[in-house]
RNA sequence: GGGCCCGUGGUCUAGCCCGGUAUGACGCCUCCCUUACGAGGAGGAGGUCCCCGGUUCGAAUCCGGGCGGGCCCACCA
C-alpha cells in the first residue's frame, strides 16, 4: 500500500451532543451570521416573530423558529445577504398578569412607576433564558447589531412617531363609541383580539306587559340582568303572532319603563318566543339597532363588570353573573320568569384571559381601515403564500372588518398614547420622533399653540400592542433611523414567517400599518408554519401533562437531529406531531453521515482531479441532479423535498452502493494508484456536496466535519455548490446497478460466501456495459 | 348559517393539478458479529388509498353525496 496507511482522519466513532454545544460556542465568536449587505448581493429580509418573553419556551414555538433558521440559512447560501434579526415583544398584557399575581396585587392599585420597572425586570430575566435557548436550538439570527425589543425606549420612539404621523395624516381619531370590554383586563379591546368560545347559558323567558291591551309579551333572553338597558322590543315584520303589537308599548318588568315595540327583520321569529328586547349592550346587534332607532343608551354596566346604580338597588354593585342570578330570582319571585331553558350558545371572549366581554361605550383613538379594505385585498393577492391556502384565510378577515380598529388600552405596560390635551381649550398635542414619551408623568415643555396655556392633561393609556409589533419590519429595517440602511435593505425580498392563529392579527396590521406609513407592501412572502402537537395530536397545554421542555428534549435529542426530524416530517402549515420514537430514528443518521464522513476521511483529497471511472461519473450525474433538485427545492422553502431527497441519496445511493462498489479500488485492491485517486477524489467531492447541501438543517454536524476535512473556517461562509463539470450522465442507470448489486449480495448470500470473497457464474448485464470492469473487479465476478 | 383544508399499511408521508391498483421513512419479523457505521448489513410481512354512487376499458387521482378531524368567518337574542 506504498506509504498510504488509510487511518481515518477523524477518529471518533460516532457524532455526539457535546460536539453540538462547542460548536455553538465556537459560532458565537464568529461573525458568518451578521448581516453585512453588500452591493453584489441580493438583501433577504426576515421580519421574524419577536416572540412574547416567558420563564419557559414552548417547545413547539421553539421549532417554528428553526423553520425560520432554515429559511436564513439557505438564503445565504443561495447567495443573499440575510437580515435576520432577533427580537422579543414586552408589550401588552401577559407581563402584567404575570406581575399581578406575583406581587398579590391589582395593578390599578400599584404604583404605576413601580409596576413598570418591576415588569420590565422580570422581562429581562426572561429573555435571557430565551436566548439561551435559542442559541441551544442553532437559530443563527443576529443577537448583537440588529437585536430589538418592542418595548425598548428606541421601538417605543418609533412606534410613537407613526401614531404622529398618522394622527397628523387625519388616520387617527377619538371617538366615544360602544366596543369590545374586557372587565378583567378593564380595557377596551380590538375585534382581531375576540374569540367565540361554545359556552352553557340560560335562555330566560321574561314577561312583559302590553300596555295598550294588557296582555303578556313573552321575551327570551340570555342576559336578564340587561333589563334596565331595555329601549326596545322588536319581532320580525312578518311574523303574524306580533302583527297587531307594531307601533305599541311594553312595560319592562321590574323597572316599570315604557318601550316601544318595533318591526325589525332582525328579529328571528324561529328563536324563542321571536320577541327580542333591545338593550344596551348585548351585542353589536344591540349597538346597530339603538344607533338606527334613535334610543339613548343606559350605561348598565361600569367598567369592572359591575352593575351600575341604572340597574337599581338590588343588582348595583353585583357583577354580571351575580346580578343574572339575582335578576333571575327577584323574576321568578313576581311570576314574571315563565320559563328556563339550558342553551349553548357561542360567547364572546378576550383571547388573552377568556373573559366574557361587555359592549360599554367608552372614548378611544382609532385607527382607519374600514377605507383600506380593498387596498388590503390588493395586497394580499400580491403576496406569495407558503402554502398558497392562507391567502384565504387574511382575505376572509379583511372582507370581515366592518368598524376601525380602537387603539388604545387602558393599561400600564406598553408604549403610551403620546397625546397631551390642554386643560383650558382641549386643544391635543401630539408628540412623536423626537424621543420616547410618558405623557402620564411627563409635561411636553411647551404652550399650547391655541390658547397659550401651559397646563396639559397628559393621556394615561397606552397602545395596543399590535401598534408596536405591527412595525416590527420596519423598525428592524430602520425606517425613519437610518435612511442609507433602509434604502438599501427595503428593496431587497421580505419574508414573513408566522403562525396561521395571527394571520388576522399580526400579518393584516402589519400590512395596513406599512401601507398606510410607506404606501409599499410589507412583503413579498408570507411563510405559514404549522403549530407543534403532542404524540396523540392534542395541544399541549398544562392541564393535559403533555408539556415537553425544549431544553429536555434538546438535551436528549440534539439539535441537529431535532432539525432534520422537522424538516422531514412537517409540512408547511400544516401541524405536526411531536413523537420521541421518530426523532430517535432520525438521530441514526447523524451517525450514518458521521460514518460516511469517517470512511472517507481515510482517503487523501487529490487536489488536482484525476481521471474518472466511469462508476465516478455515475455517481456524479446523480450528485449533479440532486444539487439541481435541493437548490430548487430550498430555493421553494420546501424542507422536506430537500431533506428527504438529501438522506436517501446519501444513505441509498451514496452509502450503500458507490462506496461499496469503490472499496476495493479506494484501497487499491486490484487497482492502481491512479485510479483509486479517482475514486478518492469522488468520494471527497460528494462528501463535500453533501455537507453543504445539508448545512441549513443540520448545522452542528455538517460544520464540524467541515471542519475537520476542508477548511479552517466554518461551512456557514460557504454558498451551495454549483454542478460538476464534465460528467457523463449515467443517472439513467442507478436503478439496474442497483438491482445488479442486490442481485450479486444475494447471491453470494445463499451460498454462503462473505461480501468481499470471489463468486462465480454471474454476468455483467448488457446495459452495465460501461461499468462492468469495475463492476467485475468490485464483487469478484470470476 | 356560510366558507376553507385534511382523511393513503401500527405511525408519519409521496403521488392527486396532467387517471393505468401505491412512494419513502420509522416501527415490526427473519437471517448475517463482513476490514466507516450492530445507532450496521441482507431479506420479508403488513394497505378495502374514510364510505357510497357516477364518469371511464381503467380512479388514491376526475365529478356528486355522505362520514370523521381541523380551521376561519357570521348578530341567533
Amino acid at each position: 500500500m506504498d506509504g498510504y496507511s488509510f487511518e481515518p482522519k477523524i477518529k471518533e466513532k460516532r457524532w455526539k451532543i457535546d460536539f453540538e454545544k462547542e460548536m455553538i460556542e465556537r459560532w458565537k465568536k464568529e461573525d458568518w451570521w451578521k448581516f453585512r449587505p453588500d452591493e453584489k448581493k441580493p438583501v433577504f429580509v426576515i421580519d421574524t416573530p419577536p416572540p412574547y418573553p416567558a420563564p419557559l419556551w414552548h417547545v413547539a414555538a421553539a421549532l417554528s423558529y428553526t423553520f425560520q433558521d432554515m429559511i436564513a440559512r439557505s438564503r445565504r447560501m443561495l447567495g443573499y445577504s440575510v437580515l435576520y434579526p432577533i427580537g422579543f415583544d414586552g408589550n401588552g398584557l401577559p407581563i402584567e398578569f404575570y406581575m399581578e399575581k406575583y406581587l398579590g396585587v391589582n395593578m390599578f392599585e400599584h404604583d404605576r412607576e413601580e409596576f413598570v420597572r418591576l415588569c420590565r425586570e422580570k422581562l429581562a430575566e426572561w429573555k435571557e433564558n430565551m436566548k439561551d435557548i435559542m442559541q441551544r436550538f442553532e437559530l443563527s439570527g443576529d443577537y448583537e447589531e440588529n437585536y430589538y425589543e418592542t418595548d425598548s425606549e428606541e421601538y417605543r420612539k418609533l412606534t410613537q412617531l407613526t401614531f404622529k404621523i398618522l394622527w397628523d395624516k387625519g388616520l387617527i381619531y377619538e371617538d366615544e363609541r360602544p366596543n369590545n370590554w374586557c372587565p378583567k383586563c378593564r380595557t377596551t379591546i380590538a375585534d382581531a383580539e375576540v374569540e367565540y368560545k361554545e359556552m352553557e347559558g340560560t335562555l330566560y323567558f321574561v314577561k312583559y306587559k302590553v300596555k295598550e291591551t294588557g296582555e303578556d309579551l313573552i321575551v327570551a333572553t340570555t342576559r336578564p340582568e340587561l333589563l334596565a338597558g331595555c329601549k326596545a322590543i322588536i319581532v320580525h315584520p312578518d311574523d303574524e303572532r306580533y302583527k297587531h303589537l307594531h307601533g305599541k308599548t311594553a312595560i319592562v318588568p321590574l323597572y316599570n319603563r315604557e318601550v316601544p315595540i318595533v318591526p325589525h327583520p332582525a328579529a328571528d321569529p324561529e328563536f324563542g318566543t321571536g320577541a327580542m328586547h333591545i338593550c344596551s349592550f348585548g351585542d353589536f346587534e344591540d349597538v346597530r339597532i339603538f344607533r338606527e332607532l334613535g334610543l339613548e343608551p343606559v350605561k348598565v354596566i361600569d367598567i369592572d363588570g359591575r352593575l351600575t346604580k341604572a340597574a337599581g338597588e338590588d343588582l348595583a354593585g353585583l357583577t354580571v353573573k351575580e346580578a343574572r342570578k339575582k335578576i333571575a330570582e327577584l323574576l321568578r319571585e313576581k311570576g314574571l320568569l315563565v320559563d328556563e331553558k339550558k342553551i349553548k350558545h357561542r360567547v364572546p371572549i378576550h383571547e388573552r384571559c377568556n373573559t366574557p366581554i361587555e359592549i360599554i361605550p367608552m372614548k378611544e383613538y382609532y385607527l382607519k381601515q374600514v377605507e383600506f379594505k380593498e387596498e388590503m385585498k390588493r395586497l394580499a393577492n400580491e403576496l406569495t403564500f407558503i402554502p398558497e391556502r392562507y391567502r384565504k384565510n387574511l382575505i376572509d378577515w379583511i372582507e370581515s372588518v366592518s368598524i376601525d380598529w380602537p387603539i388604545s388600552r387602558r393599561r400600564y405596560y406598553g408604549t403610551e398614547v403620546p397625546v397631551w390635551t390642554c386643560k383650558k381649550c382641549g386643544y391635543k398635542l401630539v408628540k412623536g420622533g423626537d424621543k420616547y414619551w410618558q405623557p402620564w408623568k411627563e409635561d411636553p415643555g411647551e404652550k399650547c399653540p391655541v390658547c397659550g396655556n401651559e397646563e396639559w392633561e397628559g393621556d394615561k393609556r397606552v397602545l395596543d400592542t399590535w401598534m408596536d409589533s405591527s412595525i416590527s419590519v420596519l423598525y428592524i429595517t430602520r425606517w425613519q433611523r437610518d435612511s442609507k440602511f433602509f434604502e438599501k435593505v427595503w428593496k431587497g425580498e421580505k419574508l414573513r414567517p408566522q403562525g396561521y392563529d395571527i394571520i388576522r392579527t399580526w400579518l393584516y396590521y402589519t400590512l395596513l400599518r406599512v401601507y398606510q406609513l410607506t404606501g409599499e407592501r410589507a412583503f413579498d412572502y408570507v411563510f405559514i408554519n404549522g403549530m407543534g402537537l403532542d404524540k396523540h395530536g392534542r395541544k399541549m397545554s398544562k392541564r393535559l401533562g403533555n408539556v415537553i421542555d425544549p431544553w429536555d428534549i434538546v438535551e436528549r435529542q440534539g439539535a441537529d437531529t431535532l432539525r432534520l426530524w422537522l424538516a422531514m416530517e412537517a409540512t408547511p402549515g400544516e401541524n405536526y406531531r411531536i413523537n420521541e420514537e421518530k426523532i430517535s430514528g432520525v438521530k441514526k443518521f447523524l451517525t450514518k453521515l458521521w460514518n460516511i464522513a469517517r470512511y472517507v476521511s481515510m482517503y487523501p483529497y487529490p487536489e488536482e482531479r484525476p481521471t474518472l471511472l466511469p462508476l465516478d461519473h455515475w455517481i456524479l450525474s446523480e450528485l449533479n441532479q440532486l444539487i439541481n433538485e435541493v437548490k430548487e427545492a430550498y430555493r421553494n422553502f420546501n424542507f422536506q423535498a430537500a431533506s428527504r431527497r438529501l438522506y436517501s441519496f446519501t444513505w441509498n445511493i451514496f452509502a450503500d452502493h458507490y462506496i461499496e462498489l469503490t472499496k476495493r479500488r479506494a484501497r487499491m485492491d486490484d487497482w492502481s494508484e491512479e485510479e483509486a485517486k479517482a475514486a478518492w477524489w469522488t468520494l471527497h467531492t460528494v462528501l463535500k456536496s453533501l455537507l453543504l447541501l445539508f448545512a441549513p438543517i443540520t448545522p452542528a454536524i455538517t460544520d464540524r466535519i467541515w471542519r475537520e476535512l476542508y477548511g479552517e473556517k466554518s461551512i456557514h461562509y460557504e454558498v451551495f455548490p454549483e454542478t460538476i463539470n464534465g460528467v457523463e450522465d449515467f443517472h439513467g442507470l442507478t436503478e439496474k446497478i442497483m438491482e445488479f448489486d442486490s442481485v450479486v449480495w444475494k447471491a453470494k448470500k445463499e451460498k454462503g460466501i462473505k461480501f468481499y470473497e470471489p463468486i462465480e457464474g454471474i454476468e455483467v448485464p448488457k446495459e452495465l456495459e460501461p461499468f462492468k470492469e469495475e463492476l467485475i473487479k468490485a464483487h469478484r465476478l470470476v
